[in-house]
RNA sequence: GGCGACGUAGCCAAGUGGUAAGGCAGGGCUCUGCAAAAGCCCCAUUCGGCAGUUCGAAUCUGCCCGUCGCCUCCA
């Protein structure tokens, strides 16, 4: 079995291998930093981190390009209203992403490259297009002459006649055709310019960038890099332009070999856009959910399909993922409940489970039915501490596969999570004098206190003590070998 | 108008010709002084509707209904 990969360019889901061997070079159309990243944004961003990390297990070494188009009119815009340079805003709404990226356990990419500082090969291209006749030259700027590239649409599945007759397509006196699109925009009074003899002065049109940074970073050649990714909202027209761009220049065509696309995230039924206002900054999200959680719901979900977003099923997915956690912890520290188990089911593999599952079009929801039901069939650590120690292996070599990385928090160290005032809060829901301990001192007083009256029987002071803990959020479990206590979970 | 995706249990969702994964919720149980936590078990004769192809269809074909996306800035 290898890895069975959708491609957009062939509409089929193909076998993939690498152009070279044992590489994979990977383009990921990033954002736009005009406005602040949203959960769709996540979603896209979140898959393709799964993707080379598989990629990586499958044992090739990944190259991973994700650019930032760091000058477009609507930041320019914003800079104009706002009176700030758009480039500051520019790298605060970036930085705000990076930020989010790294809650989200994304990994860094090898190449995150900004559009302002690849002006020269831009340009560089800019000029092979206008020598080979596939650029020409208007009043306001350079555009692409979409009639000389025969395969124009192809990717998006429309030939040239139906987007004419859509007649959506802005029209503009300067242009030959309603579909020709600017390659180059001469600056207007007040706006960011590079200069680009023997044009004019200007910034690059919104897909040139990414034809530019690609060949630059992964083809120099012109042959091919192995998978051109972005959201499905980017096949049209930005991922046509692209190619329409960079082949004609081409020692061999295609630009990709694998275009793959993520489905769009909804937000009430509508797509998630800066344009419709329907979304919450993905930060603020970020901040009222576990970023683990986030990432396992979309993982629920193939990314081809259109997904709908409710706040509920970011809290379902925290619920699964605990299974999970709750088993991983119970690997590590195994809580002696005389429950029996049964035994692990010696079936195929985990491995080869999960390889099938992420095989078959990067099934992740087939995957996550596997740990769930992996899960469901531990051995005993007590009693069979071999296998045990092999399933623990097990979850720690294929969770972080998933971008999931079990962390401390999975297995609850309660006293780093107690807040300051603890101590303060319990003595007076306690009316006990407990100063100068620290809160897990505490809570191992107020334990201590209970297990005697517990031993006395006396069921009314145990309960008053325990309701006084969970009140200050500490909850407590009795078990065979003594009682247990946690930070709840909220 | 053109192109495309989707419609599977209360909710999310996998499955694209061989007789419905998984998660959440719900119910039962184990454990327990009572709890909590955890675990175990149960939970779709059925896949938007109708017709057809087939020994066999959620899966293929046709029509219909519904939702959404792209064609304009978009992950």
């Amino acid at each position: 079995m290898a890895l069975k990969l959708y491609n957009t360019r062939t509409r089929t889901v193909e076998a993939f291998a690498p152009l070279r061997e044992g590489e994979v070079r990977i383009y990921v159309c990033g954002l736009t930093p005009s406005a602040q990243a949203h959960l769709g944004h996540a979603r896209s961003f979140l898959f393709f981190d799964v993707l080379r990390r598989y990629l990586a297990h499958r044992g090739y070494r990944v190259t991973h390009v994700q650019n930032v188009t760091d000058i477009d009119d609507r930041s320019i815009k914003a800079g104009i209203e706002t009176g700030r340079d758009y480039h500051a805003i520019v790298e605060h709404f970036y930085a705000e992403f990076k930020e989010s990226m790294r809650k989200l356990g994304i990994l860094e990419y090898d190449f995150e490259p900004y559009a302002t500082k690849y002006i020269d090969e831009i340009q560089q291209m800019i000029r092979e297009l206008v020598e080979n006749g596939h650029a020409y030259v208007t009043r306001d700027g350079v555009y692409y002459r979409v009639s000389t590239f025969q395969r124009y649409g192809r990717l998006a599945n429309r030939n040239v006649a139906d987007l004419e007759a859509g007649a959506r397509v802005e029209v503009d006196e300067n242009k030959e055709d309603p579909l020709d699109f600017a390659l180059w925009k001469f600056a207007k009074p007040g706006e960011p310019r590079w200069p680009f003899e023997p044009y004019g002065d200007g910034r690059p049109g919104w897909h040139i960038e990414c034809s530019a940074m690609a060949r630059a970073l992964l083809d120099p050649p012109g042959v091919g890099f192995d998978i051109h990714g972005g959201g499905a909202d980017l096949i049209f027209p930005h991922h046509e332009n692209e190619i329409a761009q960079s082949e004609p220049l081409m020692a061999q065509p295609p630009m990709a070999n694998f275009w793959v696309h993520g489905g769009l995230l909804l937000f009430d039924n509508r797509k998630m856009a800066k344009s419709l206002g329907n979304f919450e900054p993905l930060i603020d999200l970020l901040q009222r959910h576990d970023p683990q959680a986030i990432r396992w719901l979309f993982l629920q979900t193939g990314y081809r399909k259109v997904m709908n977003f409710t706040e509920g099923s970011i809290t379902a997915a925290a619920l699964g993922l605990s299974r999970i956690k709750a088993a991983y912890r119970s690997l590590c520290r195994p809580e002696r409940s005389g429950q029996s188990r049964r035994s692990v089911v010696e079936g195929r593999s985990i491995d080869e489970k999960l390889e099938a599952a992420l095989d078959d079009d990067m099934n992740t929801a087939a995957a996550l039915a596997v740990l769930f039901e992996f899960v469901a069939d531990l051995p005993d650590p007590d009693a069979d501490p071999t296998r045990a120690a092999a399933a623990l292996d097990a979850l720690d070599y294929w969770l972080p596969i998933l971008g999931i990385e079990p962390n401390a928090s999975w297995l609850a160290e309660p006293a780093a999570e107690l807040p300051a005032d603890f101590t303060q809060r319990l003595q007076s829901a306690l009316s006990m004098n407990l100063d100068g301990m620290m809160p897990p001192e505490a809570v191992e007083r107020v334990v201590a206190l209970r297990a005697q009256a517990r031993l006395e029987k006396n069921w009314g002071e145990s309960d008053r003590l325990r309701d006084a803990l969970a009140r200050c959020g500490v909850e407590l479990k009795d078990g065979k070998e003594g009682t247990t206590w946690r930070v709840a979970s909220s």
